[in-house]
DNA sequence: ACAAATACTACAAAAAAGGTAGTATTAAAG
DNA sequence: CTTTAATACTACCTTTTTTGTAGTATTTGT
């Protein structure tokens, strides 16, 4: 039910990393994939989906790699849900702001739903990725063993 | 990902109307099923469950059917997660109060996921059975037309 | 005894999540 | 201008979770 999905995890695990690039800096998926130990192409297709959503930037070839757009705490939560599993919602009836889409509702518990939309959406919209970014991450292989 | 289940919604469309009961009356798997157009054999599950975390109390034969145990105000959305699904987690690396259970955690985004799990467990004990009560709900067949 | 209710278990179908493979495209570096 | 290292895209497959069905047992009021 409300179980953290892997390309969430993924996405989070790189943009956490991105968080702390310095500036003018790159990181391939291939290094987060190898740093993490994530399947490379589920990961890559993840950070395109980032990129695309405009949460991250993309360059191609040699030397490419992704970097942050904004600063993390300006990324909030709902953005990275929305760009990684897009405009996924509570309860399919609903529209984003979290009210009934049709008139004649086809779910029978619309009202409560809605009330728990509205809670959720509270809490993606004040979190924002800097607060993950203090904690530590835990790479099976750190920065210095890569090339 | 964060997605209302067909259990969770089926619980809380019963335990609503439970919540509405006058004193010692019961309702009953079928007319609830009935009521609210829902499968009978997997309503009648998720009440069983229910039933067996405390959180309604069952009565066997004619007449028989359920009511609440606790005042809609003492009933936590946490409680009623767990009674469903069983003692899901956001993580399978956590424990319940949302510390990482292995030393050696396989996950690498654990201390992402554990900031995660708090602001989680937080909303879902704040979160009591009455605030969904006070919304109306929407039955396919109102109370009035059955038997 | 009968009927109406809950309790339990096994199984099946459908949907979602997680992952793999292959190809196309872009661009830096020699 | 060729090579190479990177992203971009699409199709497909496997596994897990969710959702639903069926059948049987048990309890209890009338």
């Amino acid at each position: 039910m409300f179980r953290f999905t892997k390309d969430m995890e993924y996405a989070l695990i790189s943009l956490v990393e991105l968080s702390r690039l310095p500036p003018n800096q790159l990181v391939s998926a291939r290094e987060l994939s190898e740093r993490y130990e994530l399947p490379f192409k589920l990961l890559a297709r993840i950070l395109q989906k980032l990129g695309a959503a405009g949460v991250i930037k993309a360059f191609k070839g040699p030397q490419g790699g992704y970097c942050l757009v904004e600063p993390p705490h300006r990324v909030k939560l709902g953005r990275i849900i929305e760009a990684v599993r897009g405009d996924e919602r509570i309860a399919d009836c609903l529209t984003k702001e979290g009210s009934c889409a049709q008139d004649a509702c086809g779910c029978t518990i619309k009202p409560v739903i809605e009330l728990f939309q509205d809670k959720w959406l509270n809490f993606v919209e004040n979190t924002t990725l800097d607060e993950f970014a203090r904690s530590e991450l835990n790479p099976e292989r750190p920065m210095e063993m890569l090339g």
